[in-house]
DNA sequence: AATGAATGAGAGTTCATTCAT
DNA sequence: CATGAATGAACTCTCATTCAT
């Protein structure tokens, strides 16, 4: 390993150890609760090191939506790659790792999902990484939307349009944990979040309506 | 035209124009990026004159949180009081008026959702207003229980976890919302939500397997 | 009493009523920390009512000086008017008038005395009460010399110059109480105010020193 | 000429230099009629600045009080060590002294003494600066009546109670000097502050009264 | 005479960002 | 590359004073 590698790598530390700080603070206290000195302070870089790394305060919250949100694309195509899974069966697997991610990286969850407080910056300025997040979060839905149409075809599930209702799967995951980001469920509404999917399954699955109409 | 408010009534109208310029700014700009002085100058009166009807900018915000939820209510509660409705039906417009009420008064549900950026100090002191809100929408979600218990006892629905049931509904809705608020459901999915919703309640009501285990 | 003078009355009630205010506020929370807004809300009056009566918050601090400054004058004058005290028993009693002041009326004398906060403006602006507080101050100290005047000629003290002793005689009590204000001198030095001006006193008839020079 | 103060000894020095600002402000215009700003453009720095070298207003001015006794102590406390003094004339030079640093250092004392307006904060919050002086202000004393104490050893004054007598002397010249604080001695009352100081020790030292009775 | 809603300048403080070293 | 002192605009909130009613 010649030195520009070393330096190159040292970099990319310090990089990261900015970031880190930077996820436990907007965590814990949010976008404007959180100041830069803050993160570098934590970080344990000089102020001016900050901006050597990262071009403004939205700029990293932007890396943190990303890195965050490539770590659930890959838990969900890992889940689904398993060879022998019936459609139904990966749909359920799928939920289970969204779960799973949002108990595991609640940091990252927050920081995606758009319940912590979002800088207006952040809306207004479409850029790069804002398309770049977007796109991927298509993709994980296009995935999904791959596994419907696979129960369709091999006669698991009932003839549909197969991009709706992986939007409103999604939709019903996303709901859930939000609800629980709103309230703990287990302490407001008395379930815990885990039991509420698995009824949220059930339901999708079988629906609730004993005769249907015709 | 903006005189001295002497009467109680000309206070409550002044008391409304600056709350109705607070939830046009509160909305478009988030919280944090709405200062007292844009609420003043869009609602015509003085800084000092902001303070003479809310005692800080938090107030405001709460202040229209809670009308936003009463307007809520009132439309789902509304909505089911009804004669001659199948408790299938009724869910069914509890979603319509929820959608509704979404494009109605879009201000009102960013303000209400945690969407829009959460002021700290909002969690941070558990104020009256903070749990009047909670309050109200528990008991929103014990009214649409009512609903799938009627349900239940009339043969429509299976037998089930009544409970679980409303939150996964109402979690279902808050999700597609959500996704459309994210997204914009129509450019970047393709779908309108209307569309989306009634997927959903397609789903919810009926399932998307073919055949149940069993 | 005609209608006349019960309005002209009345007028100086209401008047009174929000010196009375002013003076309990001033005293305790200090003229910075006291707002019109408590004073007219303690004299139960409108704020309007309080310009109608002083031209402004120092005009009112000024009234206050004023008239706490009568009473002390009115207490020491009194004092020294009984016939047959010896000039030492004449400035023995000044003494305790003044101590006696401060305890029953320590809110005029905070108000009097630079102790509390001093407004700018009361410095820059030598209004006519300023001027009219100097000279009562001015005229109390005369009185006094009276004193001391009288005690010289009747052999009671030794030949010195009046003026200066006088002034000196007054700022040993001045600086006694000043103590006090600051330390709550019990507390602080373990000595009771009243024994420590019974102590300059002893010290300002007889001295310290055991055998003069010469 | 205001570079960036990267050394320790710079920035020691600039924050001096907010210090003296600071100083003549408080002196001049008082607590509350001084705001940060003044400072600032006085020193000239920005408004960041102040509050990256003094937490915020209240905490300057208790740094001048306390650099301000350290000034006094330091002057009475030399002017004592003088060898072959008697006690005297050690009670006669610390009053010289008291008189000296009053006339050269007029800012500090009117900071450190409570003619100046009292921030209310400084009452309230009894921290850490708050009780160095006051224990700064009562050890001064003990030096004082150390030298009380060692003038009746030696037969100088007449036995008492040294405490007492310390403090009635330290009223004395606290009384004197506010008198002319007060009025400006020398236009009001026609005798110049040192000559009344002069008076007040001969009256402290030898009384003014011709015969002790008894 | 009395009211009290309205004003708006000004206060103390924060913090993202810059740039000389 | 790294530093961290410096900036200054922007923020929320206060309060003496005015004046239409």
């Amino acid at each position: 390993m010649n030195l520009r590698a070393r330096t190159l790598e040292a970099k990319q530390q310090k990089r990261q150890k900015i970031l880190e700080a930077a996820k436990e603070l907007f965590f814990n206290k949010g976008y404007y609760g959180t100041a830069i000195e803050m993160i570098t302070e934590k970080a344990g870089v000089s102020t001016g090191t900050f901006y050597l790394y990262y071009t403004n305060k939205i700029e990293i919250y932007k890396a943190l939506q990303n890195e965050g949100l490539d770590i659930l694309v890959d838990k969900i195509t890992k889940v689904i790659s398993w060879p022998g899974m019936s459609s139904l069966a990966k749909l359920s697997e799928i939920a289970r790792a969204y779960f799973e991610y949002y108990n595991e990286h609640r940091e990252y969850f927050d920081i995606i999902s758009i319940l912590s407080a979002i800088p207006d910056e952040l809306k207004e300025t479409q850029t790069e990484i804002s398309r770049v997040i977007d796109n991927k979060a298509y993709n994980l839905l296009k995935v999904i939307e791959g596994v419907v149409k696979e129960g369709i075809e091999n006669g698991e599930f009932i003839s549909m349009d197969t991009w709706k209702v992986t939007n409103t799967f999604w939709g019903l995951m996303d709901g859930l944990i939000l609800l629980d980001e709103r309230n703990n469920t287990r302490n407001v509404i008395g379930i815990g979040l885990e039991d509420l999917i698995k009824q949220a399954l059930e339901m999708a699955f079988y629906g609730i309506v004993k005769q249907r109409p015709g």
